[in-house]
This record gives C-alpha cells, structure tokens and sequence, in this order.
DNA sequence: TTCGTCATGTAATGGGTTACATGATTAC
DNA sequence: GTAATCATGTAACCCATTACATGACGAA
C-alpha cells in the first residue's frame, strides 16, 4: 500500500494519543527501501494527471524481518508503546510468542503496582489530595490492564488445539 | 528541595511511564535559574565529607510564574502528559481553572471515542481479530477516564462554596 | 569487598514533530 | 470560489534518553 493510505490505517489502528507524522512516515519508508525490506512501484491512478502512487510491498527478505520482530518477545516488547504494536500483528505469530509477550506486559505492570504500593502508605498522608486521587486512579487504570490480560492469556491457553476468538471480539 | 530528592518525589508522583532523568532534570534546573525563577543555597549535610546537597528554593518571580502556568487553561492543559502534571498540583489553583481544566480535558477524550466509534462499524469486518479487541479495550479506558472525570467535575460543582473531597479520597 | 544509594553534572546521540514546499482534485 | 482531501517529500528544530564521569557512604 502507499504511504498515504498506510498512515491512514495505523492511525486507525493505533492512533490513541498520537498521530503517525509524515516527517517520520516517509524517512521510514525509504530507509526500508535501502534496507531492501520492500519494493516500490509507481501506480498511475485513474485520472491520468493525478500525481502517481507509490505503492509498497514487502521483499522476501522484509517478510523474514517481520517475522524475526514478531518473535521477539523480550523486554522490549512489553513496553507501553511496542506492546500495543505487538499486540495488533498478533495474527501473525505463534501462540506461544503471544502468550510470552502477554505474560510479560503483565509482569512489567505487576511490577508498577507493587512499586506504588510499596510505597502508598508512607506518602499517603503528606500526600496531596489532588495528587493521591490521580495515583488512585492510574493504579485503577493499570489493575484493569492486568485483569485484561489475564482474561487474554487464559484464552490462549484454552485454544492450544484450536485459535481462539479474544473475549470481546463478536462471535 | 534538592536534585537527587525532586526526582524521586516527581518519579512517586507521576513516574507510570517513565522515570524523570538526570539528562533533563539538572539541565532543567540551571535553567529555571537563570530565568530567575529558583535560587540555589549550598547545604553541607551531616557528614562533613559528604558531598553538599544543592537545594533549590522558589522566588517571588518563580512562584508568580508557576501561578501563570497553573492558570494556563488551554488545549496544552487536556494533552495526556500536561494533564496529569496539571492535575497533580491542582491544588494550587483555583476552582474555575480545574473546572475547565478538568472539562477540557473530557472534551479531548470525547473527540477521540467519536473519531473511533465513527469509523468502528466500517473497519470492524475487515478488521483483524486482535486489533479489534486492542481497540475496544482502549475504548473502554478511555470510556472509564471520562466516567472519572464528570464524577470530579461534579465534585468541583457541589464544593463551590466549601471545599470538597475528590471521590476516592479518604474521609 | 562489593554493591546499592546518595548526589551532581555533561555530551552525544537519536528520534520525532513542526513547518515548509508543491500541486491536483473533489465537495460544499 | 474555497476549503478539505489526496499525495509525497525535506529541513530545522526541539527535547529527552543514554552513557559517561566522579566520589563518598552504608550495608551485606
């Protein structure tokens, strides 16, 4: 696809807080070309003085990539904004890669909670009214992820045999 | 307050995401200095050998300024990042600021859930399986941040003559 | 004795956004 | 006619993280 239309997609997909800039989407794509993870091809579209397309698509090599990244399943990938690119190309990795990267976003926000409150009832007096009603609420916010995976994870492990439909997903 | 001790205040306070650093925290510092805003005192802690602690003390200016700032009601003020910091010294600024702080910042979330939703029945069929749920989850957080924030602006709106607890808060 | 914490700082590096530049087309 | 969308790109700028540098103290 074009870079315009792709754009269009990942902000869709994944445009929550920001929007993907072209000062960062086309850089992108040309250090891709370089790389030699995808071809491009210019596409004349129907009206004849329209400025071309340029339309992309992935090499053999640039599949191999994908999946080589999709089966990362390290630290990195459980990081707030890797994770949820991780999470949308599920389709395309092993049960066993999914279940590693959910466990391990878990962990890390596991971790957070115990972090804040390990801490909570020290600070919670000299606290801020403001101040300890937002970690409230983000501890609030982070237990609910948790809970979300967990559900995750559990249907996962159901479909060992069979791919599984995510809770939440229409049947 | 000291460098070192500030960090872990604001890392307490706001460090869900990431950690505020040495890099931008010190650099940050001489700064606000030489606008004026800060004055440094060299304390010599208990032991004589130790390395002197620079505390760091508001002036009048500097106060005056953070006064400006907190009274900054604009679309900054409802960004993710600037919200929770706004929100965090909320206590400091008076109740028609948080009001259309907190209403602001409502009214993003809301743009953001119609911008989805709109175009969530197109996309929904040749969505992939977990990209829809990934985007129904942030659906729903971002349903629950709005649910929040119109329990606090009716909090605000009930204490407008006395002030009032933030639901959550203990009594 | 070694590791973690206290405590302050600098430089390089990397990354992304913003603004600019261009120009045709479609919808109001 | 004018604004928004289609469509691709570049350059300047901002800003934050990372890694490095230094050194004393307390605990295991």
């Amino acid at each position: 696809m074009h870079g315009y239309e792709l754009r269009k997609r990942l902000n869709l997909m994944l445009g929550w807080r920001s929007l993907l800039s072209y000062g960062s989407l086309y850089p992108a794509l040309k250090k891709m070309l370089r790389a030699g993870w995808i071809e491009e091809h210019t596409v004349l579209s129907g009206a004849t003085s329209r400025r071309p397309r340029i339309v992309y698509e992935p090499t053999d090599a640039g599949r191999a990539e994908f999946v080589r990244l999709m089966s990362e399943a390290g630290p990195s990938a459980w990081e707030d904004d890797n994770f949820d690119i991780r999470f949308a190309f599920f389709s395309s990795t092993d049960m066993e890669i999914r279940l590693r990267v959910l466990e391990g976003r878990r962990m890390r926000l596991q971790e957070r909670l115990e972090r804040v409150q390990g801490q909570l009832s020290l600070t919670q007096k000299e606290m801020d009214r403001y101040a300890a009603e937002l970690q409230r609420h983000g501890v609030e916010q982070v237990e609910r992820e948790v809970h979300w995976l967990s559900e995750l994870i559990q249907a996962e492990r159901a479909g060992t045999t069979a791919p599984q439909q995510p809770p939440g997903a229409k049947a």
